[in-house]
RNA sequence: UCCUCGGUAGCUCAAUGGCGGAGCAUCCGGCUGUUAACCGGAGGGUUGUAGGUUCGAAUCCUACCCGAGGAG
């Protein structure tokens, strides 16, 4: 019943393999992977319909335990049929647990190894969680795949803070996995260490034993330089089990997916492709650009010339601009669809380079284009 | 013709004798398990013109120009 992960194909890389695969949810919704998954925080993935997530292709997004428990509530979402109903998305949904939204918004009033009691950002009123009631959260929301619930520590932290938090985020997985019923709900644990090669060793090695379904890489991506990042993936991800789905957290920019796919990398969620694309910072295989810029303002090539996206194929550069320029909702509409198409396609063209064994040439072509700064194209 | 009010950044306005500012606009940058259709930075001025008073004038005085309103 739990998740089932099939590894289609490997190619070598300089230090790990990177993998082509199918994950089946219990639901039997079809992934292939390395996949992409777009964040829809509040129950929905801001700027599109879930009609149009569907059409370009995504069959998983992320949602959130900690702001839909504040708002609207678990227990509503639960009473409404579960988090796919009340949102209208029938494919796959992956929660994460709250854990670092706990620790990175709001106030916290006390946090010891029992939970944590925080403020709520909305009215300020005071809540508590811990490993159980973040399983009752997610088993309420009923998503298809839960995170356990953990603690993420910012970028820097000492060695001892990183310990600490390693050690509760591990102590708070088992009793996670205890808490956790739900039979057509996958239970992923997460690994902590932040920066520190061997904190991040003993963790992946004590929740491997733990024998969770998937694991993550949570803590990076927090505003560390991306070679330590990387650093971290060639550390963990061989101690990782080859035959399970590893999702490395909150990554997103476009090289850094290459760089984490290279590193064994399965799945990925960032709120990169959407916010950029309601801010007007737009994915092309030539590099972002920021279409507000002025030398926009009469372009009438699409944003990227063989972009088959419904934007580039009804709009151009110059409408774009005005839409953000006049604050148009449109605007980030079209924005939005654009660098998920984008980043559709980028997911495609890697599953396809792994499946032909020429991955590596493939990230050397990526490179050369995006980081030209040949964007007049 | 006279009276009143006003003229300060592209726009709307602060500063009332002591280093000319803000919002918006413009330009540019950032955004990585979303408190983000957001955040940050920059450029931009002979304070309508010409005189005067003063150590010092956007500010006080005089004349003129322009605008709005009123009287005849």
């Amino acid at each position: 019943m739990s998740i089932e992960f099939k590894i289609i194909k490997e190619t070598d890389t300089a230090d790990n393999k990177a993998r082509l695969g199918v994950l089946k949810t219990p639901k039997d919704i079809l992934i292939e992977t390395p996949v992409f998954m777009p964040v829809g925080t509040q129950a929905t993935v801001k700027g599109i319909q879930p009609r149009e997530i569907n059409e370009l292709g995504f069959s998983i997004i992320l949602s959130n335990a900690y702001h839909l428990f504040l708002r609207p509530g678990h227990k509503f979402i639960s009473q409404c049929g579960g988090i796919h109903k009340f949102m209208g998305w029938n494919k796959a949904i992956l929660t994460d647990s709250g854990g670092f939204q706990v620790f990175s918004l709001g106030k916290i009033n006390k946090i010891n190894d029992d939970g944590v009691t925080f403020q709520s950002y909305i009215d300020g009123s005071k809540h508590f969680i811990n490993p159980e009631k973040a399983m009752e959260i997610q088993m309420a929301l009923g998503s298809d795949i839960a995170m356990v619930f953990d603690q993420c520590t910012p970028y820097p932290s000492s060695k001892h803070e990183t310990l600490l938090a390693a050690e509760r985020s591990y102590n708070w997985a088992k009793e996670c996995q205890k808490f956790h019923k739900l039979k057509d709900q996958s239970l992923f644990g997460i690994v902590q260490g932040g920066l520190f090669q061997d904190i991040r060793k003993d963790n992946a090695l004590k929740l491997v034993d733990l024998e969770f379904p998937g694991y993550a890489i949570g803590g990076l991506s927090v505003g560390e330089p991306k070679y330590l990042m990387y650093e971290v993936l060639e550390t963990v991800t061989p101690i990782l089990p080859s035959d399970k789905p590893r999702y490395l957290m909150g990554v997103g920019a476009p090289e850094s997916i290459i760089e984490g796919v290279l590193r064994g990398i399965d799945m990925f969620d960032c709120v990169l492709p959407t916010r950029n694309g309601r801010n007007g910072s737009l994915f092309t295989y030539h590099g972002k650009i920021s279409i507000t810029n002025s030398i926009y303002k009469e372009d009438l090539k699409p944003i990227e010339q063989n972009c088959q996206c419904y934007t580039c194929q009804n709009f151009s550069r110059a409408y774009l601009r005005h839409l953000y320029m006049s604050k148009e909702i449109l605007g980030p509409i079209l924005g939005t669809i654009h660098n998920l198409y984008f980043m559709k396609i980028l997911m495609e063209n890697i599953r396809n380079a792994i499946f032909e064994n020429r991955l590596e040439s493939f990230r050397k072509d990526f490179y050369d284009n995006y980081f030209s700064q040949n964007q007049e194209q």
